[in-house]
DNA sequence: TCTGGGGTCCTAGGACCC
DNA sequence: TCTGGGGTCCTAGGACCC
């Protein structure tokens, strides 16, 4: 049996932990460069703020509502996440848990009688609530795919104007697979509202007729599958009670790393651009030594702003496969100079900037090169920068090639304190003689 | 003026092998 | 008129997720 576990309006939920007072405010959250909404609260949602929308777009609406806007806070958002993942594998156990994204989890309820579930996912949602602030839907059934649709479920009685007490838990498991009310609540859910059910799939599967999950689950296999491949077909089979991926508990190894970003202005000089693949090489190599991986190539990429289609577009990338795996930052700077050097082309205005680490490997099994002269020097440097950066945050101390003044910085007008993650950020209360 | 960033998996087709 | 069969590996592109 499985249960997921999905924090209500994840990022807008993590500013009002330190805001309280912003309870009932109308609240969205910016994509890195303040460009367009990634995350509305509750209140935003119902004012029409549409997800993804440009800012510039809803301005009028932010103005007139007195919409709370924040610039997107990784770090916090991120500490927040990990607070909550950590109270449930305390509350089951690490096996039990599986962190699918930044705001949900699977987990694994097998153990638990099914009389007791719903119960349980109640406590364990009051709890998640009291102990970090943040407000989540639980959503429970045999499968992660019925799991899921019941989490959509519990996430919209949650929200209805007068919730009951049993709202944000909503169990499709209390009822047997094949049962006619399980397949009425099913044919109630449109097909895009389905995991795995994306926006090409969704306008193809209705033009066959299939609306609803309900439709889906009684579709013929042998025409999804010629049609549309085995991902569907596991999809489907899920709806139908068959479990189709089980919970992933232990972290495989990831198998790349993108550090990619929109500048907070145009760039024209290759010397611009340079610091900016430089900065996300280094950020890129740094997650790579975090999670102890070697990278055995590097890809750069760069463009122009496709939203501006009077001005002259050009979109190119580059890979190099290095002569050896490495982790050391110069090294993958450099080999990210030659992957530029060959696809600048001067006379562009560049919106946008990326680098790509692959093939990678786990630094405790690397394979020996014949002619690799070992460099002990690189090791401890890289461990003495990543020590400095991660006490005193992020860039702290750079390479001279990332440059100083970095006018293609990213804006972040609206970015809120790293409350629960930086010392000198931390909330300060004040407290009042009597 | 202003339109995100970071991932995974699957498939078709080409190149190559014997 | 007729031009093998079976296999692997790699890559690009497309689909999806949050």
């Amino acid at each position: 049996m499985f249960a997921l576990l999905d924090c209500n309006n994840f990022f807008a939920s993590c500013e009002r932990v330190f805001r309280p007072e912003l309870a009932k405010t109308p609240i969205v959250v910016l994509s890195n460069n303040d460009g367009c909404v990634i995350a509305r609260s509750q209140e935003a949602k119902a004012l029409g703020i549409a997800m993804g929308a440009a800012v510039h777009l809803v301005r009028p609406l932010i103005q007139r509502y007195q919409v709370r806007v924040f610039s997107a806070n990784f770090e916090l958002y991120g500490d927040l996440s990990n607070r909550v993942f950590s109270l449930l594998q305390e509350s089951l156990s690490p096996k039990a848990v599986e962190i699918y994204s930044i705001d949900e989890a699977f987990l694994d309820l097998s153990m638990l009688e099914p009389r007791l579930l719903v119960d349980f996912c109640q406590e364990l949602r009051r709890q998640t609530h009291q102990w970090t602030g943040i407000p989540v839907s639980i959503g429970i059934g045999q499968t992660k795919t019925l799991a899921k649709v019941a989490a959509g479920l519990a996430k919209k009685n949650a929200y209805k104007p007068n919730p009951s007490t049993h709202s944000g838990v909503f169990s499709l498991a209390t009822l047997p697979c094949h049962n006619d009310s399980q397949d009425s609540i099913l044919a109630q859910v449109p097909v895009q509202d389905i995991w795995g059910i994306g926006f090409r799939l969704t306008p193809a599967l209705q033009g066959r007729g299939i609306q609803t999950a309900y439709d889906l689950k009684y579709a013929d296999d042998a025409v999804l599958l010629k049609r549309y491949g085995s991902t569907l077909l596991r999809t489907v089979w899920e709806l139908r009670g068959t479990i189709c991926y089980p919970l992933k508990t232990t972290c495989s190894v990831r198998k790349s790393i993108v550090c990619s970003r929109s500048f907070g202005q145009m760039v024209e000089s290759f010397t611009d651009l340079m610091q900016a693949v430089a900065t996300y090489t280094a950020r890129a190599s740094e997650k790579l030594r975090e999670d102890g991986l070697q990278a055995g190539c590097i890809t750069v990429s760069i463009r122009t702003n496709r939203f501006r289609p009077d001005e002259k577009q050009y979109r190119a990338s580059h890979s190099i496969r290095l002569p050896v795996p490495s982790d050391d930052t110069p090294t993958l700077i450099q080999a990210a100079r030659q992957c530029l050097e060959h696809i600048y082309q001067h006379g562009f205005l560049y919106h946008k900037a990326g680098i790509l680490l692959q093939e990678l490997t786990l630094l405790s099994a690397r394979q020996q090169d014949l002619f690799e002269v070992p460099s002990e020097h690189s090791a401890v440097l890289m461990k003495t920068l990543d020590k400095l950066n991660r006490h005193h945050g992020h860039g702290s101390i750079r390479f001279a090639s990332e440059g100083l003044t970095r006018p293609w910085w990213m804006k972040q007008s609206h970015r809120s304190p790293c409350y629960s993650s930086r010392w000198e950020e931390r909330p300060r209360i004040q407290v009042q003689a009597l």
